[in-house]
DNA sequence: GCGTATTCTCAGCCAATCTTCAGTTTGTGA
DNA sequence: TCACAAACTGAAGATTGGCTGAGAATACGC
């Protein structure tokens, strides 16, 4: 059985602290049912003000914050409650248009940003990936690396090889791949697949989960044993040949 | 349709709380009789203001919500119990086409949904898999399951295996099975199979039954010694050989 | 700003599955 | 033992679900 952190790890992942800071409620609440789901302590705020106040206490081993607040602005926020002596990693949200520039100077001590609309899955990818580099120790060993069976997914370098062979993945397929594989040996239905691998604004069917499961057969799937089951009238399941 | 119900007392899941929302009361009947027969404790509401209220006193360890209700609709209503501090599973309900805008992220926090008309076999399934991962404790230590004699039947991967070997079932012969192994040992009527393993609007006649017994028959029965066996003019019942 | 990569939609195709039905077999009571 | 009802089963047609290629729309890198 070679699987890898499940999602149960979840369960492990015990009492990382996350405050989430984001005025629109229905995002705030999209990020912390999803991190409070994989096994985090979440507490949320509406503005900068209110976040500083949680912050003292609460004591976030990391940070989820929208740049754009009603009333300081993301950066302040940060620079506030890193003054204030509390060591915390930072996952900024912008907007997707302009911004970068400043973000991306502020992304050097081992934060990260992402845009929005964002899927929850990288969002959850991202929050390990920035627990793990500042330190603060996740239970699970494993450095950045997923494996199942002779697949392998790199989350520090965005690698995957079958094999040992090196494949080219777009963004989505491996985002797929990914959610596959913490899922490894279970069904998981097309429905789920659209609501952790997709941008949480996405309108279209699921179709479009036939497609990606397509392309990513076409890529990872040409060898032997195939790896990715179709599980009629259910889902699709990542999985050994039985025995 | 035959509203058999039926002595279905399954495993004694006892005390769960469930609270089942929706404004047809056929059925929002339907559903809360077929779980109060597993063994949950069941409570409805006709509204969303109805659910709050409660919601507030019977504090559900899961819920059956219609995504539209009268008043309120679905997602308001669980975000407001959620904030009133009930820590609830949900499993949404949503008509086949009302796919809109709304209905996404339903599969995020642990929650799930299925799309109306469904059956009940698959409600209950669902709510228990629902109760597994939000945590609740249902008494069955068994993760996701069950078993009779030498057959194996597994939830969270479809997998179904006679004596060890793996057997390829449809859903309709998954559902079947299921089933007949909640109910093993004791003869379930086919208007009892009807009712609970078909959707509820079902207009065809019992003679499918025969037809997926037959099936079934097939595929797991070709094994000594058979399990599935004919009570005449009463229905089936899965059991092992008198000595 | 142009060319390429990626995402997304859609429709046609195929195979699995569902459903009905009729002919046959089996079991039961008279 | 016979007659009848119930159950079994194979076949056929209808339906559904899933796969894939093509192409439009969009994003991205140079």
């Amino acid at each position: 059985m070679t699987t890898t952190l499940d999602r149960v790890s979840a369960k492990t992942t015990n009492g990382q602290r996350i405050l989430v800071v984001d005025d629109e409620a229905s995002i705030s609440e999209l990020i912390s049912t999803s991190l409070r789901f994989v096994g985090f302590d979440v507490r949320t705020a509406a503005n900068g003000a209110e976040a500083l106040q949680i912050a003292e206490e609460f004591k976030p081993h990391a940070m989820v914050l929208d740049v754009m607040l009603p009333d300081l602005d993301g950066f302040e926020v940060c620079k506030k409650i890193r003054n204030e002596g509390v060591e915390t990693g930072v996952l900024f949200l912008t907007a997707k248009d302009g911004m970068d520039d400043k973000v991306k100077g502020l992304t050097l001590g081992g934060d990260d940003y992402m845009t929005k609309p964002f899927s929850l899955e990288e969002l959850v990818a991202r929050i390990r990936a920035l627990l793990r580099r500042t330190g603060v120790d996740v239970i699970e060993i494993d450095d950045e690396k997923m494996r199942f069976a002779d697949l392998e997914l790199d989350e520090a370098t965005h690698e995957v090889r079958r094999a040992g062979q090196l494949l080219d993945l777009s963004p989505t397929e491996f985002a797929l791949l990914r959610y596959l594989i913490i899922n490894a040996d279970r069904v998981v239905s097309k429905a789920q697949i659209l609501d952790h691998v997709w941008q949480y604004d996405f309108r279209g069917d699921m179709g479009i989960v036939e497609t990606y499961i397509s392309y990513l057969r076409k890529k990872i799937d040409s060898f032997d044993p195939p790896l990715i089951h179709t599980v009629r009238g259910v889902g699709y399941r990542l999985r050994l040949p039985p025995q």
